[in-house]
DNA sequence: GCCGTTTTCGGCCCGACTGTTTTCAGTCG
């Protein structure tokens, strides 16, 4: 699949285009970038249909760049581009607060090209003098380095998701192939991934690795042999892949998943019962006593089965041997998703699409909550549209059997933690999500004061994306977070796991701990489109991680008793 | 560069916030 690739080169010409002061131009290659990106089919086939005008933002200059990148690998527009301004752009950008006009100016005076130009610029107070910064946005960038930094080189779990499982269904296609099993971070559902580790079992190794390394998803081999070989992906990320005796399946897929602390746990515990454990197996001397599944492992060693998604050695070992692991909740738990948008602000798809998008979920309600009046850029409703929405919605609860579609509003948490949207209004409402979009940059008091401010009004029920992270973008804001779960609870007002591929927020740490204060929680997906629906599994994935059960969150309710729990 | 139940040409969701400023520029969403 070559979707991300060219969502990717999109934004880069975006970038560009951005920094030489384009006006235009760089909006529309990012909307057809984001429609590329949320893309569920393979790009190529939309291609071979002929139908790439056909999604939405593209239109004729830009299906061009789209086949000549689909078919040469690159665009001849952007790399003209990278010419007359050789900066790396993309690594730039990722430092917060650096925007295209800074990296020009930066660029112009003082030949910055890349983040140690930019870091020696900075730590030489370089940057102070220019016209327009001073010692604070001197100091901001230096701090914000580091944080871009340490999330290079690591790709975003929802973003790699549908090319890993293509991957492994194009394996698992395969005839010589009898077993197919993605292990690693991937397999923990870690947010992000550094590489990719496929296990395989088959008696043709040979065959398999020739099939494999020449897949058009490789852009070119590292290693090649017979059991192991290694690819680096058109996306960029390495991918191995290993040949694997049926009868050591279990241990190498245990192994190979980790994570490596997880792995050091649990082959101490083999030592202390005089046994070995290795990716080959589980051995008592030289005899191999389980291998062949993880569970035989996992029993033989007396601890109870340990889902992949808890295996980051928190405290999941001792409670295996104990035998008292929680349920999970499942993948098939969810009954509802209570957050999304439509064309009525920023989404792109209508209230009824949506609805018959949930109902083939299998369902059972969903609600509506565009965004509010202050939030212009994401064309925030005012009063009268709302209103207007709630009409529609009415419609098309009576035109759709089988859903039910509450009415609900993302409303704003302004700066001093005001709702943009009257009580009286509100009130009207099935459901009011609540949530900051603006102004991060305030005290750990002020940011807290004012997601508790949101909580005491009683007609808020979730607070979305609660502490404001985008995975390589941006950190979260700071919080008191124990008083926002006592306050929680206190009020009825429910913390969200954001299933969004970059929020995942709540992250698996926080929902541990709002769960072990006794919270409950709701999984939504803030989708902006009909495909962004499947990112539900990504939040239900991040609260297995956080030891999350059925019984923690809200959605899984049926709702006649969810309908109960947002009386507050 | 895209797009059209106010347009096939002329618009293009723009407000909050911060840090640098004496009235605004840049970034972010």
């Amino acid at each position: 699949m070559d979707n991300l690739k060219v969502a990717e080169i999109l934004e880069e010409i975006a970038d560009m285009l951005d920094i030489k002061g384009e006006k235009y131009k760089p909006r529309a290659y990012r909307r057809a970038a984001l429609s590329v990106r949320s893309l569920s089919e393979d790009i190529k086939k939309i291609k071979e249909r002929g139908e790439l005008k056909e999604i939405p933002g593209v239109g004729k200059a830009i299906e061009g760049k789209i086949e000549e990148i689909l078919e040469s690998g690159s665009s001849k527009y952007l790399d003209d581009l990278k010419q007359e301004i050789p900066v790396d752009v993309d690594s730039l950008l990722s430092v917060e607060g650096v925007g295209p006009k800074t990296i020009k100016t930066l660029h112009e005076k003082l030949k910055v090209k890349n983040i140690d130009d930019l870091e020696e610029a900075a730590k030489n107070n370089k940057i102070r003098d220019l016209g327009g910064f001073g010692k604070k946005s001197e100091q901001k960038i230096l701090e914000n380095i580091d944080f871009a930094r340490k999330s290079k080189g690591r790709f975003i779990l929802g973003y790699i998701e549908p090319i890993v499982k293509n991957l492994k269904n194009k394996l698992e296609n395969f005839q010589y192939v009898e077993k197919v099993e993605i292990a690693g971070s991937f397999r923990r559902r870690k947010e992000t991934i550094g590489d990719i580790d496929i296990l395989v079992v088959t008696k043709r190794p040979t065959e398999v690795m020739d099939f494999f390394t020449t897949l058009d998803d490789v852009d070119g081999i590292i290693v090649k042999g017979d059991s192991k070989s290694t690819v680096r992906l058109k996306e960029g990320l390495d991918c191995d892949i290993r040949v694997i005796d049926n009868k050591s399946f279990g241990s190498a897929l245990l192994y190979f998943t980790g994570s490596k602390q997880t792995n050091i746990e649990m082959r101490k515990i083999s030592i202390k019962k005089g046994l070995k454990l290795s990716e080959y197996g589980l051995f008592k001397g030289e005899m191999q006593i389980a291998g062949e599944t993880e569970e035989e492992v996992f029993q033989k060693l007396g601890m109870k089965y340990i889902e992949p998604e808890l295996r980051e050695n928190r405290g999941e070992i001792e409670v295996s041997l104990e035998g008292k692991l929680p349920k999970l909740i499942g993948y098939n738990d969810i009954k509802g998703d209570l957050q999304m948008h439509t064309k009525w602000s920023d989404g792109v798809n209508t209230v009824e699409q949506m609805a018959k998008a949930g109902k083939d979920l299998g369902y059972e309600y969903i609600a509506i909550t565009d965004h509010t009046g202050s939030l212009r850029i994401a064309g925030g409703l005012n009063e009268k549209e709302i209103k207007r929405q709630m009409k529609e919605i009415d419609k098309v609860n009576q035109k759709i059997n089988g859903i039910t579609i509450l009415k609900g509003v993302e409303v704003n948490i302004q700066s001093d933690g005001k709702l943009d949207v009257s009580n009286k209004l509100l009130e009207e409402l099935d459901i009011v999500v609540a949530s900051i979009h603006t102004g991060f940059r305030q005290t750990k008091e002020k940011m807290t004061g004012r997601i508790i401010s949101a909580m005491e009004n009683e007609n808020v029920n979730i607070i979305a994306h609660p502490t404001g992270r985008k995975i390589k973008e941006r950190k979260a804001y700071e919080l008191d977070f124990d008083k926002i779960l006592k306050k929680s609870k206190e009020t009825n007002t429910f913390l969200e796991i954001n299933s969004y591929p970059i929020r995942l927020d709540l992250n698996d740490i926080n929902t541990k701990r709002a769960i072990e204060s006794g919270c409950k929680l709701a999984i939504n997906t803030d989708a902006h489109s009909t495909n962004h629906l499947r990112y539900m599994e990504l939040g239900i994935a991040t609260a297995r991680r956080g030891w999350a059960g059925k019984k923690n969150m809200i959605n899984t309710l049926p709702l006649k008793k969810l309908r109960k729990i947002l009386e507050k």
